[in-house]
DNA sequence: TGGCCTCTGTGACCGCCGTCACATCCGTCG
DNA sequence: CGACGGATGTGACGGCGGTCACAGAGGCCA
């Protein structure tokens, strides 16, 4: 297993613009924290300010709804930071985030924040790039929801996993394969709508499910399936 | 009716803390461009990268599925801005944005904003504070989309409206009556349910369409019915 | 005033998918 | 090895709401 991570921002992507003894100061500021998988690291509403930096593990962004539905909004990897939102606008937290594995996060405060952002415009213009992304991710989402039915939803989003795991021309392999549940969070439906349609795309052979694989046999046919519902 | 604007900046909240002379160097280097209402400012997927500013007027930032269903983002008022986001990440356009109405816009050139970013911290800070408001905006919608039935969310939208509206402790005044297809493109539902909603509300004496208004007569009751459905 | 176009109201239909209920299946741990 | 908990597969049911179709109801302009 891997070591204890050292407690450094030295692989913050946010950071990373930054002079060594700059990063020092800021490491100084932190406060480091482990958390283990599934533990609650910021809790929506929650009236903290403080920025986080996921120094090793990864976390998921999340939302309840009052009936206990699980609304996965993002996954982070290490190197990412979240928390931001309440740190520039000083409202409360809009989302929940969890450990989805054993984790080590370090946590700067609001004015260390503010302060940095100010003195190191190129470190600004990355805070806005993150939150460009998170727009334009977030505008997608809402067009899926808006125009897509859920099996549909389910599609584009295994598509969405292929993509970042592809192994040859058409072909995707996914691993660690991620729970039903896991998907039908992230494509608001349920699990057993998730099961259905993976099970439908294995008759068809365009997936096929392995020991500890998922195979995505042909992600063009994938991807067509997708497009061609959004067009009518 | 009101008579020409001036092209000024000096009403674009985004701008408000500079000194005039300052503003004044801006304002050359701005594009002014008048749109008749309907008329398109922007098109999704266009590759330019010039941020804007609405003068005078009112603007939707809107998107379409394949099929011309329309998903109404965002509207926004005199003194925003728009278009930040392909000026901030180089990439092409997230979104189409329309005018409401006859309206005066100014274009100002990627480069320049980017300069006036790095020059002006507060100013860099007003742009984050604008974009963690879309953040937070998104996700209420996702959360609405992912938890909500079709006419619980009009019930929302309503409800929204209403807000911005209030005449009283427990009473709002709508007025101009959004049409039907109008929530719709924001609700994500069809014109239909709509009707059939706002038929259901008037039959019990929550809202009352007169000529030119629409009256809400409870607004606690229709905070009730959007709530109650949020918890099962 | 008449015609046109947009907005509104409502009924009928029916397919998608959320919900419930079980039956496996599998890895882990005692 | 047996047992338990979580993940997966699948049928049945029923309701929500999208779609179609058409009938008013207002403006607005010639």
């Amino acid at each position: 297993m891997s070591e204890k991570k050292s407690e450094s921002l030295a692989h913050i992507d946010l950071l990373s613009g930054l002079a060594s003894a700059e990063l020092k100061g800021i490491e100084r500021s932190c406060a480091f924290k482990r958390y283990s998988a599934q533990e609650q690291i910021i809790d929506r509403q929650s009236e903290t300010t403080d920025v986080f930096f996921v120094v090793d593990g990864d976390v998921r962004v999340v939302n309840y709804s009052l009936s206990g539905r699980e609304i996965t909004l993002d996954d982070l990897a290490t190197g990412c930071h979240f928390g931001e939102l309440a740190a520039i606008d000083g409202e409360p937290r809009s989302a929940s985030v969890m450990a989805l594995s054993d984790c080590l996060v370090a946590s700067l405060p609001q004015d260390r924040f503010l302060a940095l952002l100010v003195k190191h415009p190129s470190t600004a213009l990355k805070v806005m790039r993150t939150l460009t992304a998170i727009v334009r991710f977030s505008t997608d989402r809402i067009m899926d929801l808006s125009t897509l039915a859920a099996n549909n939803r389910v599609h584009a989003d295994v598509l969405r996993l292929a993509r970042s795991f592809m192994d040859g021309k058409n072909v995707a392999k996914i691993t660690p394969i991620p729970t039903h549940s896991d998907i039908a969070s992230r494509a608001s439906t349920t699990r057993e709508t998730v099961a259905r349609v993976l099970n439908d795309l294995a008759r068809h052979g365009v997936v096929e499910r392995q020991k500890s694989v998922l195979v995505i046999h042909d992600v063009a046919q994938l991807s067509d399936m997708v497009e061609e519902v959004r067009g009518e």
